[in-house]
DNA sequence: TCCCATGGTGTATAATTATTCATATAATGT
DNA sequence: ACATTATATGAATAATTATACACCATGGGA
């Protein structure tokens, strides 16, 4: 069914954005959007994206995604940001040109970061073809992009 | 009780150096050591720690410590090894010795790694202070240093 | 000393999350 | 095209975790 994708990134940016704290939570915020699926169904799907739950001091615990934490990742991702040129796409594959040199170590951030909705990447020297996943939509690349690099929001 | 302090402690020795997927299986390690708790008190044991729970590749999802994920600081703590020289305790409290200067970021890297077993540290310019909870042994605070330093495991 | 407030715990239970089972639908091989 | 296998899902339920309540011990004040 193609709306498992589109549910798994509809949650993968309400937990990006918000602080959830249930699956009976989670489970409303999509009903919002229009997406009724049952509390099973979201077990599921954080177990797939593999959703930690983490303390915070305001909710008890709340859901995080994955390998937010490679803050120490900050210093690549500037760099990677200042080698980014540009996102065009033709025929569901996506072609990033980036400066010279540049493309390997942008491809591998987002190797790293490792979005399912990118299936994978090959890099060059300046140029990086993205994979995605099938029935994802441009829109969707882009946002996982800028989760992955949030500098380059300015530049997209 | 005073038996609360060496749970907690057991807790997060436990915690950190196995994988452990369960307040179940919290509890029958805790059982071997000869302390017989209940769910109850595990669970909020555990919430009392932070501890969080992520995602494992071999058991599903694993109790962690808060504050492993801050692995940008593996530079701070190498630097904070350098200068540590020694630890002697004293009337319940401990003191750091340092080289000239390293005295505060050691006791930073302590104070944000906030371990609960050490109330807080007063640092100078080259010792520290170290206030210890009631009723934590010298050994505790020794692990506790070394759980939030690693590196001074050989300088101990 | 006597209260009262606080903190820690167990028991029982509520709330939350994971799984089993059944079913439908899509994908794959022949 | 048909049979077979794999994937996705909901309903029901099992498993896990959190909490309400009661109780006890401790440590200040008055």
């Amino acid at each position: 069914m193609g709306n498992r994708t589109e549910r798994l990134l509809a949650i993968k940016s309400i937990i990006a954005t918000r602080k959830v704290s249930s699956q009976e939570e989670l489970l409303s915020l999509l009903d919002k959007k229009g997406m009724n699926y049952t509390q099973a169904t979201l077990s599921r799907d954080l177990k797939f994206l593999k959703v930690n739950k983490i303390s915070d001091p305001e909710k008890g615990y709340i859901y995080e995604l994955p390998d937010q934490h490679l803050i120490s990742n900050e210093i690549a991702e500037t760099y990677a940001a200042q080698g980014f040129i540009s996102i065009q796409f033709a025929n569901k594959l996506g072609v990033i040109k980036t400066l010279p040199g540049y493309a390997n170590s942008i491809a591998s951030l987002i190797d790293k970061a490792n979005p399912f909705e990118i299936l994978g990447t090959i890099a060059g020297d300046d140029t990086i073809l993205l994979i995605p996943q099938e029935d994802v939509t441009e829109k969707d690349i882009i946002n996982s992009l800028i989760l992955t690099i949030p500098e380059l929001k300015n530049k997209i």
